[in-house]
DNA sequence: GCCGTTTTCGGCCCGACTGTTTTCAGTCG
């Protein structure tokens, strides 16, 4: 309900934005703190009165009753009203980059464009250049920019996984010009979909490294470029900006163009609290620098803990930020294991079972669980009888690689009625195991929820693997009851895993931040195949923070192997 | 439309760039 309401709410905000323009700029922001204000609500809205919304910091009386309205009938009656003077084909316009609300209305009232489709017409009929505000390459401009989206008029976001790699290149490439090369915005709070990319150079001579950055192979069209800012898109036409920055200044830089938006808005107005100005220059008073040159300067200047770029969302970390009360997030370094990897055992794994336990111990680890698959995934899964001959294997090597140790274990398949690969002894037999569903996606909720909580219960499955089963941008999550999965977390205190693959990051962060609130158990695991990918647990650890993950909430952050099942990590204690 | 240990009314983040203008509006991030 929290998120179809939230939607509204946006839809609300932008079509305020397109009625009244810059006008009303204030009330458009309204709305969207108040979407934002609900996504972050820990109670259903449907469950409050129009008081407790209102106690709500971002709800008022107006949106209070907007919500209860649409809790009650299902309609909000001024956003039926909108919709119904900006049907979509025609909102749709103000997502063609140029186009805001101003020039999207001048469309409509003077040459009767209603779509993207009319914008096109009206383009080339050449109807545009002698329009008010408009002009002969604003008309150009507008064409290239459709032609560039096809059809439709949204920029596409990105999974991470496809862009990681290419903005990594892009760093890289310019890494030795200056005193820092580095990706900021979404990609560095570690957002699962990425719409661009920022990359920061901090360096006194901007010249050579903006020559740079058009020759390298990536950057295939530059599009628009100053002094020092450029932007170009890359061969599949992904956006990437390119700043550079004074290096005194890159602290004051990186803050600003990592974001989010919503979060430098806060941070502005503490500097304004105290009479200070903070652009992405600096913080100043009046003409003095307070802080510029780190990020950590500029947070402790106004009063805050540093907050690690993911969680810079403005869903609370402000104020607890402020009060000196951020969680303890977890850190790549305090893992001490993995538990869930994989290797050539099973027909999917590209490195021997040595590999993968070298691989383990030079990341200094006190623990790995080998976790090949379960014998029901057919294409690779292993048989009892192989399963027993990787265990006396395992056994030989515990020596070798002392004093880190070995468990053996299995990624075990959950059937659609939560069943699993062996019968109960067999399972009885392992020293930790994960469960993952890998069939059946499209079951229905309920199905689907009683088939993972089935799991749960059985004794040898210690934590779920990639709990909802998503391919980002690929593959949707699969329905799940998730407060049910939370509740029956707690009470067999199973773990859930957060899969640390790019293409996965599952638990969502939303999904992990509820379940650490609730004292569920996380495992951080890289699923590797191959020893490289045991450092995937980098990005498991970022989308953690994403989701407020604290080290205590993490298993395999603690010092010793998980023996038995342990308790509700944060009993007894307030909640993080 | 929301909000207030300086406010219940008067504020509400900041700067660059573009293209249109000839001093600035609109858009973007």
């Amino acid at each position: 309900m929290n998120e179809t309401v939230a939607r509204m709410l946006h839809e609300l905000a932008e079509l305020t934005e397109l009625k009244e323009g810059s006008a009303q700029a204030f009330r458009v922001r309204a709305y969207e703190n108040a979407a934002r204000a609900v996504e972050n609500l820990d109670r259903d809205v449907s469950e409050m009165t129009e008081k407790e919304l209102v106690a709500v910091k971002g709800i008022g009386e107006s949106i209070a009753s907007k919500i209860r309205e649409f809790v009650e009938t299902g309609h909000i009656a001024k956003l039926d009203e909108l919709r119904a003077e900006y049907p979509p084909e025609f909102v749709e316009l103000l997502h063609v980059p140029g186009l805001g609300p101003k020039r999207v209305q001048a469309l409509r009232d003077e040459l009767g464009v209603q779509s993207v489709e009319g914008l096109r017409h009206a383009i080339e009929a050449g109807a545009l250049r002698d329009l008010p505000g408009f002009g002969e390459k604003t008309e150009q401009n507008l064409a290239k920019a459709i032609e560039r989206l096809g059809m439709s008029g949204k920029e596409v976001r990105r999974p991470i996984a496809d862009v990681l790699p290419v903005a990594t290149a892009i760093v890289e490439g310019l890494e030795g010009l200056g005193k820092a090369a580095v990706y900021a915005g979404s990609l560095r709070r570690f957002r699962e979909t990425i719409g661009d990319v920022d990359v920061l150079v901090a360096a006194a001579d901007h010249r050579p490294v903006v020559e740079r950055f058009a020759t390298l192979p990536d950057i295939a069209e530059v599009r628009a470029g100053g002094e020092t800012k450029v932007t170009a898109s890359t061969s599949t036409g992904l956006q990437v900006d390119l700043r550079v920055v004074d290096p005194d200044q890159f602290g004051a830089a990186l803050a600003y163009f990592t974001g989010s938006k919503a979060h430098n808005i806060r941070m502005r107005q503490l500097a304004i609290d105290r009479g200070w100005m903070l652009n992405e220059y600096g913080l100043f008073d009046g003409d003095r620098v307070v802080a510029a040159k780190t990020e950590q300067d500029i947070y402790e200047a106004l009063g805050l803990e540093f907050v690690p770029p993911p969680m810079r969302e403005d869903t609370g970390e402000i104020e607890r930020a402020a009060r000196h009360d951020l969680p303890t997030v977890v850190e790549l370094e305090d893992l001490r294991g993995d538990l869930h990897v994989h290797t050539d055992w099973s027909g999917d794994g590209r490195a021997t079972l040595e590999e993968m336990l070298h691989g383990a111990k030079e990341r200094g680890y006190a623990y790995v669980a080998i976790t090949d698959h379960g014998k029901n995934l057919r294409v690779n899964g292993l048989s009892e009888e192989r399963m027993l001959e990787q265990r006396a294997e395992i056994e030989k090597l515990r020596e070798r690689f002392a004093p880190m140790v070995i468990l053996h274990g299995s990624e075990l398949n959950i059937g659609t009625d939560g069943s699993l690969d062996y019968d109960d002894d067999f399972l009885a037999g392992f020293d930790w195991c994960v469960a993952g569903v890998h069939d059946h996606f499209d079951l229905p909720k309920e199905q689907q929820t009683e088939r993972l909580i089935a799991a749960m219960r059985h004794p040898a499955v210690r934590a779920i693997a990639h709990p909802f089963g998503r391919i980002i941008g690929r593959r949707p999550p699969i329905e799940l009851d998730v407060e049910a999965v939370l509740a029956a977390a707690v009470e067999t205190r199973t773990a859930l895993e957060i899969n640390s693959h790019l293409q996965r990051l599952d638990l969502p962060a939303e999904v992990a931040r509820r379940a650490v609130n609730e004292g569920v158990r996380i495992i951080i695991s890289s699923d590797a195949h191959a020893v490289h990918e045991l450092g995937n647990v980098g990005y498991g650890v970022q989308h953690a923070q994403r989701g407020w993950v604290p080290k205590q909430a993490v298993l395999n952050a603690q010092a010793g192997p998980p023996s038995e099942r342990s308790e509700r990590w944060g009993e007894g204690t307030a909640a993080p």
